[in-house]
RNA sequence: GGGGGUGUAGCUCAGUGGUUAGAGCGCCGGCCUGUCACGCCGGAGGUCGCGGGUUCAAGUCCCGUCAUCCUCGCCA
């Protein structure tokens, strides 16, 4: 069957293109039937158009239906123009039209962006391709693939080769759970599929290709977020005889030029990125209390052990004689919280391992409520602990902590890691109620140095912060025996907004190196073989130094659309527990695909 | 695996243990020649997620279960 094509885009036409003979093609997004005149609002994907069909004209035509329609462009007049449409001062005049498709009625309200904020998401997800038809959608869609288009030329400029690797491969001992494969000529043996394109990469670097990069699907089987999905994509990146910082400046350079690009087609309302913070792992903490600071607001935690080390307080004396620690923070303006929203904000400490949210407010001096007390020094504190501090204890921890009238000082006592998860939340939560973030800024950082190892308390035993290849660096090697969490790794993540956007490692190519890491990890010569054995042989053959970095192109895309949920900027998401409601996918298979797989479904065993 | 929210018409949502479960949008029929959230009149449409239970009576209360969203754990 042959339609008439069109001869001009729906968000084309002018005043200029009046009285011209054109055809388009879309779907009816709008139909305004007034009896004995017509209108349609025509949808393509550059936008509308309104036609108008002859007088009397015998027309059915749901919403959603496709149609070729032709006709004389004209102006509308001077009163029927529509100024909340590009193409508002001109309509189609439709001499002839053709029904290409009826649509049936349709699962939800597409045309109706307000009420589609609100739809139900395994019904969008269920009727994808007609969710995609809204124009804020096809937006997100055309802002992800400008950006991964800027990325390739961006490397492609700079003599990176981009090179597949395999999607069934083998299951290595990562983090994640795997996604397997079973293979048919030897029941029992099965592929994983890539968590990361980690061990080709590396090995692409023995290869001798230098400079590779790929935009690479990884598949990790783990519980679901607003921001993970089970398959998602990296910008996959890997350079040999590099240093940290060439890898850095590498993907700084990248990002603000591919962000800043983004940014200006689009005309997204974002400030360009014209720099990217660094700050080391232990300042982050310090800091932020965390590994991934929110830098679009600078508010920052303070250490008050000095000060309360032998405070009246017994909570933080104990505390700090134990070897922990008292940080806090200050809520500006949180004077004024009810008792009530301390409490919640304290629910929100307690959440993350604190015992507690010690606290008390400065007021105005001259407001003599209950519960508050002048200091010698004129300040006037009200509530929670102001009764255990002395005046030269408030009189510090005011210097410290910058706080003022009207401000409330929040304090966690514990373990550092205690300290730094409960009050990192508590600092975001701040950032939240009091309207700190600035939603037009992209706010990038590096964070650098990350301790090679960490204690895992549950198994007794040093694991990788990053993974077994990532190189220690030099200055520490001599302690990673005797002293194991101080050695710091050549190891930076990239972090846009609070979020982590990329992380990296300057790779071992030593195999003495590589050795003294399996033996910290409580990997012996046997799992070596067994495990590693492929790589540590590629190392063998003259393994060049190098290095990489993979940053999260859906949470890129996040961040330019404004999206808190992955799901937004994939085409085809899944929902839930993996599961995809449009495909019905994972499904049954015939008796006869798994017998033939040497693979016996069996029942679902009720937990002990 | 844990915690919290949600589940009522195609969609979004109301709905004191008590008559025949409602509204807006959508859909169907009629009217309508300048609309652009078109308007007016009429109509159809319900396994109140599912399964038990309490009760004279359950959308509403209780127990269980499923799905989904958020979240903690998890995600080197």
């Amino acid at each position: 069957m042959s339609f008439t094509q069109r001869t001009i885009d729906c968000g084309a036409p002018r005043l200029e293109h009046v009285n011209q003979q054109i055809t388009v093609n879309g779907w009816a997004h709008k139909v305004r039937d007034l009896g004995g005149v017509i209108f349609i609002d025509v949808r393509d994907r550059t936008g509308l158009l309104q036609v108008v069909f002859p007088e009397n004209a015998d027309v059915e035509i749901k919403s959603e239906t496709c149609l070729s329609l032709t006709g004389t462009l004209r102006a509308r007049d001077e009163k029927n123009r529509n100024p909340n449409m590009s193409t508002g001062d001109v309509e189609l005049a439709v001499e002839s039209w053709e029904i290409l498709n009826p649509a049936s009625v349709l699962p939800f309200p597409v045309s109706d962006e307000n009420e589609m904020a609100k739809v139900n998401e395994e019904l969008r997800v269920k009727h994808r391709y007609v969710d995609l038809r809204r124009p804020k959608m096809y937006r997100k869609l055309a802002i992800r693939a400008a950006l991964t288009s800027k990325i390739r030329a961006y490397l492609d400029a700079r003599d990176f080769l981009e090179i597949e690797t395999p999607i069934i491969t083998r299951s290595t001992p990562e983090g994640a759970r795997d996604y397997l494969v079973p293979y048919r000529l030897s029941p029992g043996k099965f592929y994983a599929l890539p968590q990361s394109p980690q061990q080709y990469k590396q090995l692409l670097m023995v290869a001798g290709i230098e400079r590779y990069y790929q935009i690479a699907k990884c598949f990790r089987d783990e519980a679901q977020r607003s921001d993970r999905q089970p398959e998602f994509t990296q910008l996959d990146l890997e350079m040999s005889f590099v240093t940290q910082e060439d890898i850095l400046e590498l993907i700084s350079g990248m990002t603000m030029s591919v962000v800043n690009d983004v940014i200006d087609q689009f005309s997204l309302d974002k400030e360009k990125v014209t720099s990217i913070a660094r700050l080391t792992y232990d300042e982050s903490m310090r800091i932020y209390g965390s590994d991934k600071p929110d830098l679009r607001f600078d508010r920052q935690l303070f250490d008050a052990g000095e000060i309360v080390k032998d405070s009246e307080f017994g909570v933080f004396k104990n505390t700090i004689a134990a070897g922990n620690f008292v940080r806090g923070i200050v809520y500006p303006g949180g004077a004024e919280l009810t008792r009530k929203q301390i409490t919640e904000l304290e629910d929100i400490a307690k959440e993350y391992g604190a015992k507690g949210l010690a606290n008390f407010a400065i007021i105005d001096p001259s407001d003599e409520a209950e519960g508050s007390r002048l200091t010698s020094s004129g300040v006037r504190v009200k509530g929670g602990i102001q009764k255990f501090l002395s005046d030269e204890e408030v009189d510090q921890l005011l210097a410290l902590s910058g706080a003022g009238v009207g401000d409330l000082l929040l304090f966690v006592a514990d373990t550092w890691t205690v300290s730094c998860e409960a009050l990192s939340r508590l600092r975001n939560e701040i950032g939240t109620r009091c309207g700190l973030r600035d939603k037009s800024k992209l706010a990038f950082a590096f964070v650098l140095d990350f301790p090679l190892v960490d204690w895992n308390e549950e198994e007794q035993r040093w694991d990788p912060t990053h993974h077994p290849f990532t190189s220690p660096k030099v200055e520490d090697l001599e302690f990673l025996e005797s002293d194991p969490g101080r050695v710091r790794a050549d190891c930076y993540d990239m972090v846009c907004n609070g979020v982590e956007m990329a992380s990296g490692s300057i790779r071992i190519h030593q195999a003495d190196v590589q050795s003294r890491i399996f033996s910290l990890i409580g990997v012996d010569e046997e799992q070596q073989k067994t495990r590693f054995g492929h790589i540590l042989e590629a190392f063998s053959y003259g393994a060049p130094p190098h290095g990489g970095i993979a940053p999260g192109i859906d949470r890129m895309v996040m961040f330019l659309t404004d999206d808190e949920n992955i799901r937004e900027v994939i085409a085809f998401p899944k929902i839930g527990n993996g599961y995809d409601p449009m495909m019905d996918a994972p499904a049954e298979v015939d008796e006869a695909q798994w017998k033939d797989m040497g693979l016996q479904p069996m029942p679902k065993q009720p937990q002990a």
